[in-house]
DNA sequence: CGCAAATACTTGCAATTGCAATTAAATACA
DNA sequence: TGTATTTAATTGCAATTGCAAGTATTTGCG
């Protein structure tokens, strides 16, 4: 007699399938611009964070540091965003965007606006709200589930 | 002058880096059974939907079929689940798991429905089946923007 | 102070991933 | 019927990923 269980109700397998198929759809809007989708994530995360360290945007991404270190090292690379070594702490190096990489920001969040509300088709303000607040709250309950983060 | 946006009310970075985070999650919690999540994934799809095919699987978890077909091989070779050729279609393969998989999947179900309801910590019935709800609408919009899926 | 522990970041390496191309079978339809 | 198109699955390959280890710096505390 089979345990009862149902993938259609299990909210972590239908939080990824969602997540795996949003990232999917953006990555491939994003090709002209020759930028991946953590790369967008970053780029987009120092626009509205000035100085940000890369601990504080592998925690806000929820993105392993040792890739974020490589993703931040080819942004610099393509000239997107700049790093200057912290005053404060010499460990840590404070990104910011370069006028390049502002430019590229800005002409994507309209993409990503655009985007967004494709897959809210049919919300209301209200329910985009709760979802926002529903995520958050699981976002949360994560965190001391994972240690890094 | 910015443009206006925010990344704290943007649903997909919300999505995409709540799913993460609970992956990243249950991923260690898989460890000591020895499969990945998308093992996982595959095991418990095939324990509710006897008789799965490759691409019905890749469409249910919205997962790459070279991906799944990868991850399929390696489960079969590890004795999880086997794999019939389909009297219906000689191009697709109907698989099964093996009583061994059926064991694990049934020894992992608990562990799962506990890591949910940790993610899921503070939340009433009505606010998970909110999420549940709005979580599947966003995924239906997806559909007509990812081909594949 | 001085030393142990924690933190920030990077790099090596092995495993995973996804795209593109390939093969094989089924379907559409003239 | 036969030919073109679509669909199912696999594989090569290059790129991405995450863990573990390493270096440098800071913090905690006896």
């Amino acid at each position: 007699m089979p345990i009862h269980h149902s993938l259609e109700k299990a909210i972590p397998f239908l939080l990824a399938r969602t997540g795996i198929s949003m990232g999917q759809a953006f990555t491939k809007q994003l090709i002209p611009f020759s930028v991946s989708l953590i790369e967008w994530r970053v780029c987009v995360t120092i626009y509205e964070n000035h100085d940000s360290t890369l601990s504080q945007i592998a925690h806000t991404c929820s993105n392993d540091p040792s890739t974020l270190s490589r993703t931040v090292n080819g942004l610099i690379k393509k000239g997107f965003i700049k790093r200057v070594q912290s005053k404060v702490d010499r460990r840590s190096y404070v990104l910011n965007l370069t006028s390049k990489g502002k430019h590229l920001t800005e002409k994507i969040i309209p993409l990503a606006q655009d985007y967004e509300a494709q897959a809210l088709h049919g919300f209301s303000e209200t329910e985009t709200e709760q979802l926002r607040l529903l995520l958050k709250r699981v976002h949360e309950n994560m965190k001391w589930a994972s240690p890094t983060l």
